[in-house]
DNA sequence: CGACCATTTGATATGGATCAAGCGATGTGG
DNA sequence: CCACATCGCTTGATCCATATCAAATGGTCG
């Protein structure tokens, strides 16, 4: 836990008018009833075990969540960018720990208040449903990656942020080779031999360590088994 | 795709009256409105892919879901005992199979349903949102048991199992060491060589090759990491 | 420029996979 | 009722992908 803890109680109450009606869903009720907070890099925004009385859309920036096991492995269960939303929950304690990997901008919103919400208007509610279900099937297709090579784990986690965060074939990585490793569930050793690999197959080019241009996406779907 | 496709639309219909009024959850609409399948050893009950328009729960028997990779390799999701619900998607496909690992019966509910009742009854509408929150947390915890080595993978099946299905300390399991095995990601002379490893260090018993006895919960708790 | 931190590269170790054989339970036909 | 085939599981021998340990390189900031 930072000193960065954040005491909401007071930001929440939203400045502009709470909506009212039916008919649009949990995407504009977020906007309109988010408190906007900022995290410097490495901050938490929360840990494991908290009560989860709010939920997050990342406004700008990166976000990672991570469990840490008694003898320090860390999993990182995902990566938010922009537009992402997450910490919200079906029970009333975070399951992982959330924190900045760049400096970032998130909307913050009571949960209590969309569950309320959700409560009269069915469309917020499907909406919050449809949330988990989308977290459902990223961690599904999280597992997939971590039975597999590494070859296959980091192609798969280059196309994966090449889907969510590239202008064209260049992708800027805002993570450290430790995030993806411990992402992919490798040492920091097997992802940067493996991204050398690649190179050399002429898969992609690394201008810099941050900075990956894919080359040949066909190869790393194919690598991607 | 087994000859065992099942054409419900007939028997979806339910025989008893469809309930009415709010206050009470899925689980009993379940019941109310579920249509009793008996599907015999290996069966599929859906594929991957097809539309989600049923969702299911486990009378008896156990239940598993899975993908296979392009290449083979088969990774099951989770196995679903007497009392669970599974099959339940937000999106309209199946993202995975599923099986009976034993002869099972469920009971079989049109989603379509469910999904209007909960248009009226936020009561259901919850529950369908706790249903996919609780098979996220699963998952999650999946991918724990996932980074781990041999050993903490096993103890934690054991464990996991034994919280789920277990008389006391004895357990018998339904499915085979090649289920075990693609459930955690390992072969089957590797989880053979691990139980054997913990009847050694005397924290489980092996009378027969399906029942296992937790000897030592602590111990396998301390392995679990 | 120099210190620091992230990343890459190199050398070696090792956990689990693979290949292969043996064993025990279950079922079938003679 | 027994011989034998089959199938699931265990055990053994070896191999290999990735981890671990260690050093070199590069990029960033004072």
């Amino acid at each position: 836990m930072l000193a960065q803890t954040h005491s909401l109680s007071s930001k929440v109450t939203s400045r502009r008018p709470v909506p009212v009606a039916a008919g649009h869903g949990v995407e504009s009720t977020i906007e309109l009833m988010g408190a906007p907070m900022s995290f410097p890099r490495n901050a938490e925004i929360y840990g494991e075990g908290e009560p989860a009385d709010y939920l997050y859309k990342v406004v700008s920036g990166t976000v990672r969540t991570y469990k840490v096991l008694a003898d320090g492995r860390r999993q990182i269960g995902a990566f938010y960018m922009t537009g992402d939303v997450f910490g919200l929950e079906t029970g009333d304690e975070h399951t992982f720990s959330a924190e900045a990997i760049s400096d970032a901008k998130v909307l913050v919103v009571k949960r209590s208040a969309l569950v309320a919400l959700a409560e009269r208007d069915s469309d917020v509610a499907r909406q919050l449903w449809a949330f988990t279900g989308r977290e459902l099937s990223r961690v599904q297709d999280h597992i997939m990656l971590l039975i597999k090579t590494a070859q296959e784990r980091v192609a798969g986690f280059l196309l994966e942020m090449a889907d969510r965060a590239s202008n064209g074939s260049a992708l800027e990585l805002p993570m450290s080779r430790q995030d993806i490793a411990d992402y992919l569930g490798l040492t920091i050793e097997t992802v940067s031999r493996t991204l050398t690999i690649l190179e050399n197959a002429s898969a992609i080019e690394l201008p810099s360590s941050r900075r990956i241009v894919l080359r040949n996406r066909s190869a790393l779907s194919r690598l991607n088994a």
